[in-house]
DNA sequence: TCTACAAACTAACATTTGTTAGTCTGTGTT
DNA sequence: AACACAGACTAACAAATGTTAGTTTGTAGA
C-alpha cells in the first residue's frame, strides 16, 4: 500500500510542477497553493525545497538500480535482458511519468553527496547495460555495430517515453511494449 | 561568415549556461560574470533575458522546418528522406550542442506569441515526419509498425544525441551519420 | 474536561532576481 | 579641438525567493 500522508502528497504535487516547468521554475508558493496551503506550511513535513527533489530522484534513482541488478543477474539471453530492460522502462514510465521527468531533467540540481550517488547509480546502470550488449555482440545475438551508439539510441528512447505517452494512448500498455521491441530490436526498414 | 558581435557573444555564453543549469536557474548575473561585464551591461546589447531565449530557441527551430521543407519536398524515397533527416539532426547537434539543448528542454519558458510559434513549428515538423512515415509504409519500404511509435523512437534518439555526443568522440561525423543509420533503420538484432 | 500534538496559520527575514536610470570612458570623425 | 556614440560602469528599484519563529486550531486519548 503505498503512503499516502500529507509529505507522498506533497513529493507527487511537486514531480508534476517540477514536471511542467523544471526544478528551478517552481517556488514552494506554487507547490503550496496547488495543495491549499501556505507555504510555510509545508515545511511541517519537509525540511526543504532541495530535499523534495532529492526524495524524488533517489528513489526512481533506485528502483532503475534494483531492476537492472535482477535482470542483468538472470541467466537470460542477451536479446531477452534487453527486452526486460524495456518493460522496465515502460512499467516505471506508466507508473509515473512526472517522477521519470524529474530523473531525466531536474536531476542536475542535486547537490553534493546526492549528486555524486546519482552519478554513481546513473554510470553503474549504463556499465550493466554495455555489459548485455557486449555478450550478445560476442553470442553473435546483436549486430556488430559501435556500442555508444547502439546504447544512447535504445536509452534515448525509453529514456524520454515519458514526453509521448500521453499525446496518444491508442495503446495499451501491453501492445506497447511489444510495438517497442519491434522497433528497438528490428528497426523500421520492413523485412525482405 | 557568422555576426561574431557582442550580441552573438551572449547569446553563444547564454546558451551554455542555459544548457548546464536550465533557463530559470541562471541569471542574468551569471551570464555578465561568464562575459566579464556587470549584468546592467548586457542590456546595451539585448532587451530582455526572455528575448536572449527566444533567439535561441526560435532560430534553431526554423532551420529544423527549412530542413524538413527541403526534404520533404525532393522526390526522394521515404528511407532516403529518412536518411537526410538524420543527417539534419546529427549536423545541427555537432554544430552546436547547446542551442540544441535549450530547444529540447527550454522551450517551454518561451511566452504568449513565441510559445504559439514554436509549437506551431514544431507541430509541423512532426506531422512532416509523419507523411514520410505514412508513404514509406504504404510504399512497402517501411515495416508496418505503429506511425508514432517509429516517429518517436527517431525522434528521441535524434532530438537527445546531444545528450550523449561529447563522452565519446572516438567516432567522426561521417562515420557517426553511417552507425545511427544503421541502428535507427535496421535495428541490432543481428541480421540472419 | 484537560492535555498533547499534528498541522495549519501570520509575519517577517535576508537574498536574489530582472531591470532601469544616469554616468563615465574611450575611440573614431569632423 | 570638439563631438558623437558605443559600451562599459554604479546605484538602486520592486518583486519574488527559501526559510524561520511564533501562534492558533482542531482532533484524539487520558
Amino acid at each position: 500500500m503505498e503512503k499516502s500522508d500529507r509529505k507522498s502528497e506533497i513529493l507527487s504535487v511537486a514531480a508534476r510542477l517540477f514536471r511542467e516547468r523544471g526544478y528551478s521554475a517552481v517556488s514552494m508558493r506554487d507547490i503550496a497553493q496547488e495543495m491549499d496551503m501556505k507555504a510555510a506550511s509545508l515545511y511541517n513535513h519537509i525540511t526543504s525545497k532541495q530535499q523534495i527533489l532529492v526524495s524524488i530522484v533517489v528513489r526512481i534513482a533506485e528502483e532503475f538500480t534494483v531492476g537492472m541488478d535482477r535482470i542483468s543477474s538472470s541467466g537470460d539471453s542477451a536479446i531477452h535482458q534487453l527486452e526486460q530492460l524495456i518493460d522496465l522502462h515502460i512499467e516505471l514510465t506508466l507508473h509515473d511519468p512526472s517522477v521519470i521527468a524529474c530523473l531525466n531533467n531536474d536531476w542536475m540540481h542535486l547537490t553534493d553527496a546526492d549528486l555524486k550517488y546519482f552519478l554513481k547509480m546513473r554510470d553503474k546502470y549504463e556499465e550493466g547495460f554495455k555489459e548485455i550488449l557486449k555478450r550478445g555482440m560476442s553470442n553473435g545475438e546483436i549486430a556488430n555495430v559501435n556500442l555508444e551508439v547502439i546504447m544512447f539510441s535504445l536509452l534515448s528512447t525509453l529514456r524520454t517515453f515519458y514526453l509521448w505517452y500521453g499525446r496518444k494512448k491508442l495503446l495499451s500498455g501491453d501492445e506497447l511494449k511489444v510495438q517497442m521491441k519491434r522497433v528497438l530490436l528490428n528497426g523500421i526498414v520492413a523485412s525482405a
